[in-house]
DNA sequence: AAAAGCCCCTGGACGC
DNA sequence: TGCGTCCAGGGGCTTT
């Protein structure tokens, strides 16, 4: 996103080439057709949405799914840089098996999506219908934002049955937060995964440890973002470079390893089909 | 209405 | 080296 910015806003695109009839859903109908000549304005997120209007009216909704990634390739002018990484692969970048969609822009980069499990998205839909748009519509609070406090969790788990864990993954309640950083998040906060998120919540008053909650969900994510993210197999920016938080899980991916505060095996369990990490001995 | 399961798809790691 | 099994960061859709 970071990297998509700068060079997608304010250019022109000039040329859609589309290497199979969809992703996760069939592209819309005439998707290159629309896209083609259209002047690319700002470029937004929601949720794990990334959103861009264009000069039509239209707006492109994408969602890198698990293996989505764009890669960036300047206009030839700088692009013998990446010489390199035509000898290695035997492949120009643009021509993999995965790349899907390749965007020309009128100043000659192109940007390609490369999704080998395509489980992303890519949509075109009205600007002003982004508010009833069927993906968008119902997702919750930015994480990052104002809107996320101790009172608004403890107004969501009120009486909930579902497991924190279930519970900070429901996107409906807070947008962004992925299987990787609610581990996280839990294990800072000394909160079993297995908790029933209504039990933080009393009659008049909230568990404090809600606070303790949204103060690690923030800085979690702001932890990731300053690394780059979590690069485990595919993840990648728009030059390839590949993010670090991943060196500073404490729980997630460490299945038997010991638990860095207490030395006890961290655990794995499975919770609504995706795997949680966590301490039986610190989290509660 | 909420929660659990199924499924989309490819590739990498691991055991034999 | 090859083959089968399991697992993966997301999340919509269907079923209970």
């Amino acid at each position: 996103m970071r990297g998509l910015k700068p060079v997608l806003e304010g250019r022109t695109i000039q040329s859609v080439s589309l290497r199979r009839d969809g992703l996760r859903f069939p592209f819309p109908a005439d998707f290159a057709g629309r896209l083609s000549g259209q002047r690319i304005g700002n470029l937004t997120r929601r949720a794990k949405y990334i959103l861009a209007s264009l000069g039509s009216g239209d707006c492109l909704l994408v969602h890198l799914g698990m293996t989505g990634r764009f890669t960036v390739l300047p206009a030839q002018s700088e692009a013998r840089n990446l010489g390199e990484f035509y000898f290695e692969t035997g492949t120009e970048q643009g021509e993999g098996a995965h790349d899907h969609v390749v965007l020309t822009l009128d100043d000659g980069a192109r940007v390609v999506y490369t999704d080998p499990r395509r489980f992303g998205i890519m949509d075109l839909f009205p600007e002003a219908e982004a508010g009833t748009h069927k993906l968008l519509s119902g997702i919750g609070i930015e994480p990052l934002g104002n809107e996320l406090n101790a009172d608004y969790l403890a107004e969501k788990f009120r009486g909930k049955a579902a497991p924190l864990k279930a519970a900070l993954l429901d996107q409906k309640l807070i947008a962004g937060l992925g299987n990787i950083y609610v581990s996280e998040v839990l294990h800072r906060s000394g909160l079993s995964p297995k908790r029933k998120s209504g039990s933080l919540v009393h009659r008049k008053t909230h568990d404090p440890r809600l606070e303790l909650l949204v103060r690690n969900i923030r800085d979690v994510l702001n932890e990731a973002i300053v690394a780059g993210g979590s690069t485990l197999q595919d993840f990648a920016h728009t030059d390839g470079a590949e993010g670090s938080f991943q060196q500073r899980f404490r729980v997630y991916d460490r299945e038997g390893q010991p638990c860095a505060q207490c030395g006890a095996p961290i655990l794995r369990l499975v919770q609504s089909g995706r795997s949680t990490f966590y301490c039986r001995h610190c989290q509660k």
